[in-house]
DNA sequence: TCACCTCTGCTTTTT
DNA sequence: GCAGAGGTGA
């Protein structure tokens, strides 16, 4: 190895540990770096990419590094260049996966059918066209629904597989065997339109580089380095791609977690990173193990649930601190009862200075967000809730884009679809289905069909009318766009097109929201030097960083918080069913059960300090109250790491009371996990002696063990602030507008127009002017 | 074309 | 239990 020349007090290596220096050091040949939850990976890769840069190993163009999401392509821009100063404002390859598959595509877009400056669609797009497909083919719409077509064609673009690669059995699986001709058909609408979907951006640059031997000895060459983050996460193209690319220099570094894959579902492979050694001889694996995140139990607590999973590559996490609280598993009554609880928790901690931006609550499905919604806004605790609609997939801004699409690509058909209506112009179905005849007829785009279809009588003279103007005003747009700045021709756009309008004529409580929507999506074009710079920007990074205000709690999914960390971290609904999800069990048997384990692992280790796992005796899952068990995780965590509570006085009777299995949906699983040592464990049962010793007692709901704190931390003493009255209209950031019904202190009861009568805090009112 | 009703199906989600 | 889609009638 020639590691002689840098001298070891090179910025970038302050502060690495062993073999941290090892991975950034090892430049040579293919490396697999294993790297565990918070172990400094970020830190030894952008390490290792300020030294290719510093020892001028490489110019900044000849490095290779992906990621898999714009943050943490983002994130590491920023760590490099704080370490190597402007050198990479010159690294032109580092990207997510699709991002650098598009910029590689529009150089070569000829070789596959397409224009170089080609739409990107996304998944909404993608549907729409599908949908269209499926009706042409005289397929019900019902029995074979364009989601999972488009499932299925996600799939087979994942694995590297253009149409002509199914086989019988591949395309026997939607609508008897049409599956690959609907998926020909499919690519055929897509080439016509000048787009691609996100799967396309890889495919058809693997179809390229696998083709085309010039293209591939192009990159081959230009690559001198290639990092890939989260290297557990690639699926199969990505895989066969970076292969390719790979093949000559050889000089390949991927980092991963085997332990941390948790996206099998959209086409990950794990079996990727566990066979790298064989894909690419000589490689090098460096593993990195000191966890500088958690506490000791916290660790252990983890390592305890994942060593139950097989075909690991195995890594011993270890921290140098030595203190720390044990991993707190909380059962509780019910699904209610979880969400007040851990309201309380956190009021308790914040007088011990707990800072609600590093406390985040953890479950496992979105749904789950709800009960602690409902309950923090009654109690007055800020929460922000990650995931849902993002900002680029609202319908305001989708609709916004759409004329953006027109005006830049007239092409577009699926804009034009989605605006041609948009406000209303008396342009309905019968009028855009006469438009789509006499395109298809003619071989023309929609817009263009809709232009020469005004010289003809096809259309009711109102209907006429009213495209007309429509054509008109995309005419006009387009010869705007030489003179002006794209964002003012924006705000342009959807005033004169009437849009903006629209939502102003708009009386319901969401409308103002959408409106500065609008403005913040004009706001975004500043900072891009053309509409199709924005536009490109759009279809890849659909992301958009929130805003740090006030500090708020945070709730959000598992898969949401991957690669993240708080100092609190509540994780809930850990019951079976919920957690492993029945669902995933049911589909995917053991594999999906180790995957969920992957999951629990990743939640505990996003803990800093302190855990707290509460799993609860009853739910309400689909309407139906339900007794459900803690999960098997539970059970898997070892002893020494944990300190569990109950708030069930009677333990395992009371569980068993309410106990039905021919009411159970998860009574299968609940047989086998439900004797474990983590229902004993929660259940206050002495492991010795299950179920012995109880007195056996009844209850009912009405009957309260856990007295409903009425006066929160937050609210308790808390002033009402004196501007409201009786009969005034407020405005509720979520619920909209509403007249006050009553006043109880600083607690409201609310008529909103919307959302019927609610209780909240005055805090989270505002009286309009 | 919209307002209302019924039916269905229900993890995770980045690009 | 609830959202979203699709169907029906004015």
């Amino acid at each position: 190895m020639s590691l002689a020349p840098t001298p070891q007090d090179a910025p970038y290596l302050q502060g690495l540990n062993e073999p941290q220096r090892e991975a950034v050091l090892t430049t040579e040949g293919p490396v697999l770096v294993l790297a565990g939850a918070g172990t400094g990976k970020t830190a030894a890769l952008t390490a290792r990419l300020a030294h290719l840069l510093w020892t001028r190993k490489a110019y900044p163009s000849e490095i290779l590094a992906v990621t898999f999401t714009n943050k943490a392509a983002r994130e590491m821009r920023e760590r490099v260049g704080r370490l190597v100063g402007e050198a990479v404002e010159g690294m032109p390859w580092l990207g997510t996966f699709h991002a650098i598959g598009a910029k590689m595509l529009r150089r070569h877009a000829e070789l596959v059918g397409l224009q170089s400056n080609f739409t990107i669609l996304d998944t909404d797009d993608q549907l729409r066209l599908l949908k269209q497909l499926i009706i042409a083919n005289d397929l019900d719409e019902k029995r074979w629904p364009a989601r999972q077509l488009a499932g299925l064609i996600d799939g087979w673009k994942n694995r590297g597989m253009i149409p002509a690669d199914l086989d019988a059995g591949e395309s026997e699986s939607y609508a008897n065997g049409r599956g690959q001709s609907l998926y020909a058909q499919y690519q055929e609408r897509l080439r016509l339109l000048n787009a691609c979907d996100f799967g396309d951006l890889l495919l058809h640059m693997f179809t390229i580089l696998k083709t085309n031997r010039e293209v591939l000895d192009q990159y081959q060459k230009r690559f001198r380095y290639i990092m890939v983050d989260e290297y557990q996460d690639t699926n199969s193209v990505q895989y066969l791609w970076l292969r390719l690319l790979a093949q000559e220099r050889k000089n390949i570094c991927c980092v991963g977690d085997d332990d941390q894959s948790i996206y099998s579902w959209r086409g990950a492979q794990v079996e990727n990173i566990l066979k790298f050694e064989k894909d690419f001889p000589g490689a090098v694996v460096i593993k990195l193990e000191q966890n500088y995140r958690s506490t000791p139990h916290i660790l252990g607590a983890a390592s305890g649930v994942i060593a139950n999973n097989g075909g690991r590559l195995g890594k011993t996490l270890w921290t140098e601190v030595d203190v720390g609280e044990k991993v707190k598993v909380l059962g509780v009554w019910d699904g209610p009862e979880e969400a007040r609880r851990v309201g309380e928790e956190i009021e308790g901690l914040q007088r011990g200075g707990l800072s609600l931006d590093a406390t985040a609550i953890l479950v496992r499905a979105q749904h789950q967000t709800r009960e602690f919604e409902d309950r923090f806004i009654a109690i007055g605790l800020p929460y922000r809730i990650i995931g849902g609609f993002r900002f680029y997939e609202r319908q305001e801004i989708r609709d916004a884009l759409a004329y953006l699409r027109v005006v830049a690509q007239p092409a577009d058909d699926l804009a034009f679809e989605r605006i041609v209506n948009v406000p209303k112009r008396g342009l309905g179905d019968k009028a855009l289905a006469k438009v789509h005849q006499f395109a298809r007829a003619q071989g023309l785009p929609l817009a263009t069909a809709a232009a020469r279809i005004l010289d003809t009588d096809e259309l009711t003279p109102q209907a006429r009318r009213s495209l007309g103007n429509l054509i008109g005003d995309m005419a006009r747009w387009r010869s705007m766009g030489d003179d002006l700045q794209h964002p003012d021709l924006a705000r342009i756009i959807l005033d004169e097109s009437g849009y903006t309008a629209m939502w102003q004529a708009d009386r319901t409580a969401e409308a103002a929201g959408r409106l500065e929507n609008l403005n913040e999506l004009v706001r975004a074009m500043e900072e891009y030097e053309s509409l199709s710079a924005f536009l490109e920007h759009v279809s890849l990074v659909m992301d958009n960083e929130a805003s740090a205000e006030e500090p708020k709690v945070t709730i959000m999914t598992i898969h949401a918080a991957k690669g993240l960390e708080f100092d609190t971290v509540f994780l809930a609904g850990w019951e079976e069913g919920i957690f492993p999800s029945q669902r995933a069990l049911d589909e995917g048997g053991l594999a999906s059960l180790e995957e969920e384990r992957r999951l629990a692992y990743v939640a505990i280790t996003r803990a800093r300090r302190r855990a707290i796992i509460l799993h609860a005796a009853n739910r309400r899952i689909y309407g139906q109250w339900t007794s459900s068990l803690p999960s098997r995780f539970v059970g898997e965590l070892p002893p020494e790491h944990v300190e569990s509570e109950s708030t069930m006085t009677g333990g395992e009777s009371l569980w068993r009371a309410n106990w039905s299995e021919r009411s159970d949906p998860f009574a299968d699983v609940s047989r086998g996990a439900g004797r474990g040592p983590g229902w004993q464990r929660a259940a206050g049962v002495d492991t010795k002696n299950p179920g012995g010793g109880f007195t056996p007692r009844t209850f009912t709901r009405d009957q309260p063990r856990v007295l409903e704190s009425r006066a929160s931390a937050v609210s308790f003493g808390a002033k009402p602030r004196g501007d409201l009255s009786l009969g005034m209209r407020v405005f509720h950031q979520k619920f909209g507008y509403g007249t006050i019904a009553e006043i109880e202190g600083n607690k409201l009861e609310i008529d909103f127009e919307q959302a019927g009568r609610k209780r909240v805090m005055d805090s989270f009112v505002s009286v309009p002017e």
